[in-house]
RNA sequence: GCCCGGAUGGUGGAAUGGUAGACACGAAGGACUUAAAAUCCUUUGACCAUUGCGGUUGUGCGGGUUCAAGUCCCGCUCCGGGUACCA
C-alpha cells in the first residue's frame, strides 16, 4: 500500500480543526503545561522555512507532554503591529490593518499545513482593540504606581501622595529621575500642576525628558535593543542622539531584581550572561570633588576608587547640567562652539570616528584626597546617560582617559609598582599600590583590591561619598511617533499628561487621512478628526511601540476573551507562568527583559501570581540560506559545471535553489526562469550541471528562500516535521539544506510499509518476539529521554533503526506496532493518527499514554566487553552477562589473543569496566 | 577590547572519561528490470597490506592529568554570536 501522504494530511488536519481535537480548557484534575512559541510578526514575505523550527520542536514537546497525562495550553497569536506595515502603508496608501490581515491568514494557512497542535481558540493579536485594552490598562496602572526601594516594590501613587501631604520627601526611598526634597508644608502649597510634574518624577510611565535615538528616516524614536551600531535594527537607517519629552517606563528600578530572577531561571547560561550584561550592575564609589572658588560641588561615579591618587583632571560629558554652573566665562564661547560640534554629529559617525576631542572649562576642581588642583575638561567620551556624566580621570589606569591626556597633553601619574605607562594604560585591577598617599589615608603597599576596599571605606568615613551601585540598564522609552500602534489612553489638560478612566477602554486608533507626520510635525495621530476627550482635552498623539503588545501576551492566552479582567485570578492560578518558551536569542536585550519587567509589575499590583514569566527557555538556532550558485563564462551565454570551472574565467551567478535538487540543476526550468537564460548553453560533467553553494542569509535577493509550502506539497507535512528536526541540534543555527530529505521520508515511507503486507493490512495479534520487544522498548527509552533534553536529531536517528529492525524481523504484533505509532505521533501526527485509527481506535492518538520503557526487555544475554592493553583496544570478546570481575579477568587472560598482546609479560594492573571495557596494563 | 559559544569524514551530524565517526545524505559497485523509477544488498576517515586475517594513523594546534581524553586542565590559532568610549 503506498503512503499517500497528501490524502491522510489532508484529511484529518480537517478532522482536527472541525472536531477542536486541540482545544484546552483549565482541568484541576491534570497538572498543568504551559508551552510558548514566541509569536511571528506576520509579515508580507510569508513563513519561510526557518520559522517552523521553534514552532515543531515545541510543538512535539507539547503532544508529548499531553501523552504524559498533562494538561498542555499551546497556544498561537501575532504580534501585529509594527514598522513594516507602516511603511508599507506609507507607500501604497494601504492600510496596516489591512495589509496585516492579509499577512495573518496567509501565516495562518502556511502553519495548517504542519500540522501543529494550538489551541486557536485562543489566538490573540496585538492589534485587536479587544486585546490592547489590556496593554493600555498596564500603562495606566504603571502610570498610578511608583517604585518603593525599601519594599522592592510598586506601589500605588495615591500612598505617594499621601505621604507627601503628611511628612514630604522625608525618609523616602524611591525610584525616580531626580532626587527631590521638600517639605509637606511645601508640598501642600503647590499648584495641581507642580504637584503633577512632582509625582512624574516618580511614575513607573512617565513623561521624562531624556536622550533618545532619533532615527529622521523613520520618523520616530527607538529603544536601545532597536539600534545596533548605530542604526535601526529595523531598515538599517542612522540614528541620532536627542533630548526629547517622552513617555518613558522605569525599568532601571527593577534592576535588582531583574538580575536576582535571572538565578532561578532554567535558560541557557549564554542567555543569562546577556541578560547579566545588559543590566551591567558595576559596584562602586560616589565622590563629590569641589570645585575651586566656587559651591559647585562635582558628585562622580568611580570603580577604581583606588586611583584616586592618579586623578590629574576631570571630565564632563557635553550634555552634563554640571557644564553650565562651571564653565569660566572665558571659555565660554569655545566650550558653545565644542557642545555645537558635537551636536551635529550622529551616533553612527561617533562609532566611526573615535578621534579624542575636547574643551577646557577653565574652572579647576580639588581633589579630597591630596588637595590638588585639577582641571575640568568637557569631552563627548563620558557619557550623559551612565553614572553622573562626570568622571575623574586616571590616564595611568584607564585606556580612554590615557588616550585624553596624550592628546591634550596633561599629566599621568602611575600608581602601581613597575608598570610602565609610556606607551599605554595599565588597566589590570592587580599589582602593588605606590604613589597613593595624603590626606590620612595611605594605601602604599596594599594591593589594589585591598586599595579599593581601604578607600571606599575611608571616603564613606569621611563623608566625602557614599558606595553605590549603577546600572547600565536604562528606562525603556515608550513612546513612537508612528501610527501603527497602541495608542495611549492619554490625554493633556493644562500641558499636564492625566490617564484616561479604565471605564473609557480600550481607546481605539482612529483613523488617519494619510500615515505620515502633520505638516506641523506632529505624529500621524495629529490627522485624526476629533482625537479628544469628550470633554474636548486633547488626547496623547504618540503610540507605544512594538514590545508594549508583546510584553504580557502569554498571559493573556490563559484567558483570552474575559473582557472584565487581563486575567482571571482563577486561570492565573492555574496555569501561572510558561513552562517552556522557544524562540530566536535575537530577543534576549528586548522582548525577554521588558516581558520580565512587566511581568513583575504585575505581580508586585497582584495581578498575577508568579514573579518570572518563562521558566524554561529553548533558543532555536537559525535556519541561514543555502545559495546556489552558477559560473558563466564572461562575455557568453554559456555556463560551466562547478568541477570545471577553473578552466575558464567565470561570473558566478546566483540561481534560484528551487530548481536545483541536490546541487543538480534542471537545465529546463533554468531555461525558464529567466527570459536571457533562455538561450543558454552548458558544458556538463556526467551529463549533469553541478552547481556551487554558499551558506548566506534566507532572503529573497540570494534566491535562496525556501517555502515550507513547497515542501509539504512535494513530501509532506510529516517529512518536514521530521526533516526539520533532524538536521541537526534544535539550538544550533544551520543552513537549509534539503539534500538529504529524501532519506527522512525513505523512513516514513518504510514505517508505513510495516503495517502493510503488498497492499493487504497486516497488522495482527501475534505475541511478539523478545527481540521485537527490546527493539522498541529502547526506542521508548532513547526518545522520552530525548524529548526531555531537546535533543530531537538523535531521535529520530533512534526511530530509522527501529523501524529497519522491525522490518528485518518482519514484525506485525500489535503489540508493537501500536505503542510505535503513540511514540511516533509526537514528530509525524498526520501519519499517526491515520495508522491509530487503522488499528481500530476510536480516540485521536493524541490521548494515548506515553510509556515507560521496561528494563526487562533490554537486558542482554551477553556483553561485549572491549580488551584494551595500556589503553589501546585490541580486540573484542563475549561474556555472559551478570559475569563477576574476577570472573571477567580469567576469562580474558586466557583469551588466546592475550598471550599475543601481553607478549609473555605479567599484567601489572587490570581495570574492568562492567560491562564495557577491560584495561590490562603491562 | 570584554563576555559567551564552537572547531569531529566529501556533507549534515552521533558519542554519561571507556572499541570515535551512530543515523542520514552523497559517492562507488552489485541484484531485480527491455529500460527507467522504486526497492534491496555491499563498500565508503586517511595511509599501508590485501589470497584472508591485519597494521599504522586520526576529533583545529602545542603541552598536561589518567590504566584510558573528542570529552577534564593549562597555553594558543581560527570561526560564529553578543556587547562596548559604561569610568
Amino acid at each position: 500500500m503506498e503512503y499517500n501522504f497528501k490524502d491522510i494530511e489532508k484529511r484529518w488536519s480537517q478532522y482536527w480543526k472541525e472536531n477542536h481535537i486541540y482545544k484546552v480548557t483549565e482541568d484541576e484534575s491534570k497538572p498543568k503545561y504551559y508551552v510558548l512559541d514566541m509569536f511571528p510578526y506576520p509579515s508580507g514575505a510569508g513563513l519561510h522555512v526557518g520559522h517552523p523550527l521553534g514552532y515543531i520542536a515545541s510543538d512535539i514537546y507539547s503532544r508529548y507532554k499531553r501523552l504524559k497525562g498533562f494538561n498542555v495550553l499551546h497556544p498561537m497569536g501575532y504580534d501585529s503591529y509594527g514598522l513594516p506595515a507602516e511603511q508599507y502603508a506609507i507607500q501604497t496608501g494601504q492600510h496596516p490593518a489591512v495589509t496585516t490581515e492579509k499577512n495573518i491568514n496567509r501565516y495562518r494557512e502556511q502553519l495548517d499545513k504542519i500540522g501543529f497542535c494550538y489551541d486557536w481558540s485562543r489566538e490573540i493579536r496585538t492589534c485587536d482593540p479587544e486585546y490592547y485594552k489590556w496593554t493600555q490598562w498596564a500603562f495606566i496602572k504603571m502610570f498610578e504606581s511608583y517604585y518603593c526601594n525599601d519594599v522592592q516594590k510598586a506601589l500605588p501613587i495615591a500612598d505617594l501622595v499621601k505621604r507627601f501631604a503628611d511628612r514630604g520627601t522625608d525618609g523616602l526611598n524611591a525610584a525616580c529621575s531626580e532626587e527631590l526634597s521638600f517639605t509637606a508644608d511645601e508640598w501642600n502649597a503647590k499648584i495641581e500642576k507642580e504637584q503633577q510634574e512632582i509625582l512624574m518624577n516618580y511614575r513607573i510611565a512617565y513623561l521624562g525628558n531624556t536622550m533618545v535615538n532619533w532615527c529622521p528616516q523613520l520618523g520616530t524614536v527607538l529603544a536601545n535593543d532597536e539600534v545596533s551600531e548605530g542604526v535601526s535594527v529595523r531598515g538599517g537607517y542612522p540614528v541620532e542622539q536627542k533630548i526629547m519629552r517622552q513617555w518613558c517606563l522605569r525599568v532601571s528600578a527593577y534592576a535588582q531584581r531583574l538580575l536576582d530572577g535571572l538565578d532561578e531561571l532554567d535558560w541557557t547560561e549564554s542567555l543569562k550572561e546577556t541578560q547579566r550584561n545588559w543590566i551591567g550592575r558595576s559596584e562602586g564609589t560616589e565622590m563629590q570633588f569641589k570645585v575651586v572658588d566656587s559651591d559647585v560641588e562635582l558628585t562622580i561615579f568611580t570603580t577604581r576608587a583606588d586611583t584616586v591618587f592618579g586623578v590629574t583632571f576631570m571630565v564632563l560629558a557635553p550634555e552634563s547640567d554640571y557644564v553650565d554652573k562651571v564653565v569660566n566665562s572665558d571659555c565660554k564661547e569655545s566650550v558653545l562652539n565644542y557642545i555645537e560640534s558635537i551636536k551635529n554629529r550622529t551616533e553612527r559617525e561617533r562609532l566611526i570616528d573615535r578621534s579624542v576631542t575636547g574643551v577646557f572649562s577653565g574652572s579647576y576642581a580639588i581633589n579630597p584626597l591630596n588637595g590638588k588642583h585639577i582641571p575640568i575638561w568637557i569631552s563627548d567620551y563620558v557619557l550623559a546617560g551612565y553614572g553622573t556624566g562626570a568622571i575623574m580621570a586616571v590616564p595611568a589606569h584607564d585606556s580612554r582617559d590615557y588616550a585624553f591626556a596624550k592628546h591634550f597633553d596633561l599629566p599621568i601619574i602611575p600608581l602601581i609598582k613597575d608598570c610602565d605607562v609610556s606607551n599605554e594604560s595599565f588597566d589590570a585591577k592587580e599589582g602593588i599600590m605606590i604613589n597613593s598617599c595624603g590626606n590620612g589615608l595611605d594605601l602604599n603597599g596594599l594591593t589594589v583590591k585591598e586599595a579599593i576596599a581601604a578607600t571606599k571605606k575611608f571616603v564613606q568615613e569621611k563623608g566625602l561619598g557614599r558606595v553605590k551601585v549603577n546600572y547600565r540598564l536604562r528606562d525603556a522609552i515608550f513612546s513612537r511617533q508612528r501610527y501603527w500602534g497602541e495608542p495611549f489612553p492619554v490625554y493633556y489638560k493644562d500641558g499636564m499628561p492625566y490617564v484616561l478612566d479604565e471605564s473609557m477602554l480600550p481607546l481605539q486608533l482612529p483613523e488617519v487621512d494619510k500615515f505620515l507626520p502633520t505638516e506641523s510635525g506632529e505624529p500621524p495621530l495629529g490627522r485624526a478628526k476629533n482625537w479628544n476627550t469628550a470633554d474636548g482635552y486633547p488626547l496623547e498623539l504618540c503610540t507605544m511601540p512594538g514590545f508594549a503588545g508583546s510584553s504580557a501576551y502569554y498571559i493573556r492566552y490563559m484567558d483570552p476573551h474575559n473582557d472584565k479582567e487581563l486575567v482571571s485570578r482563577k486561570a492565573d492560578e492555574y496555569w501561572r507562568n510558561v513552562d517552556l518558551y522557544v524562540g530566536g536569542t535575537e530577543h534576549a536585550t528586548g522582548h525577554l527583559i521588558y516581558s520580565r519587567f512587566w511581568n513583575k509589575f504585575l505581580y508586585d499590583i497582584d495581578v498575577v501570581c508568579e514573579s518570572e514569566p518563562f521558566k524554561k527557555l529553548i533558543n532555536q538556532g537559525m535556519i541561514q540560506g543555502r545559495s546556489n550558485f552558477v559560473y558563466r563564462i564572461k562575455d557568453t551565454n554559456t555556463f560551466v559545471s562547478l568541477h570545471l570551472k577553473d578552466k575558464y574565467d567565470v561570473t558566478p551567478i546566483h540561481v534560484d535553489v528551487n530548481i536545483v535538487d541536490n546541487d543538480i540543476l534542471d537545465i529546463e526550468k533554468f531555461k525558464q526562469w529567466r527570459p536571457e537564460f533562455a538561450t543558454a548553453e552548458f558544458i556538463l560533467e556526467d551529463d549533469k550541471y553541478v552547481c556551487g553553494w554558499a551558506v548566506e542569509k534566507m532572503s529573497k535577493s540570494m534566491y535562496n528562500v525556501v517555502n515550507p509550502d513547497d515542501i509539504v506539497e512535494k513530501y509532506g507535512a510529516d517529512t518536514l516535521r521530521f526533516y526539520e528536526m533532524f538536521l541537526g541540534p534544535v539550538e544550533q543555527s544551520k543552513p537549509w539544506d534539503t539534500n538529504g530529505i529524501d532519506g527522512v521520508h525513505r523512513f516514513l515511507r518504510k514505517l508505513w510499509n510495516l503495517f502493510f503486507d503488498g497492499d493487504q493490512w497486516a497488522v495482527c495479534d501475534k505475541e511478539p518476539t523478545r527481540e521485537e520487544l527490546k527493539s522498541l522498548h529502547k526506542l521508548i527509552k532513547k526518545v522520552s529521554w530525548d524529548i526531555e533534553n531537546f535533543s530531537y536529531n538523535t531521535s529520530v536517528s533512534a526511530f530509522m533503526i527501529c523501524v529497519n529492525e522491525l522490518t528485518g524481523f518482519k514484525t506485525k504484533s500489535r503489540q508493537i506496532l501500536e505503542p510505535l505509532v503513540i511514540l511516533l505521533s509526537p514528530f509525524a501526527p498526520h501519519i499517526a493518527e491515520e495508522l491509530w485509527h487503522r488499528l481500530g481506535n476510536n480516540t485521536t492518538v493524541c490521548d494515548a499514554s506515553w510509556m515507560d520503557y521496561k528494563e526487562e526487555y533490554l537486558k542482554e544475554d551477553s556483553v561485549t566487553y572491549a580488551v584494551s592493553f595500556n589503553g589501546k583496544v585490541r580486540f573484542s570478546i563475549e561474556i555472559q552477562a551478570g559475569t563477576s570481575r574476577e570472573e571477567v579477568e580469567k576469562i580474558v587472560l586466557s583469551h588466546e589473543s592475550s598471550a599475543k598482546w601481553m607478549d609473555g609479560k605479567t599484567p601489572k594492573k587490570i581495570i574492568v569496566v562492567p560491562n564495557k571495557i577491560v584495561n590490562i596494563v603491562i
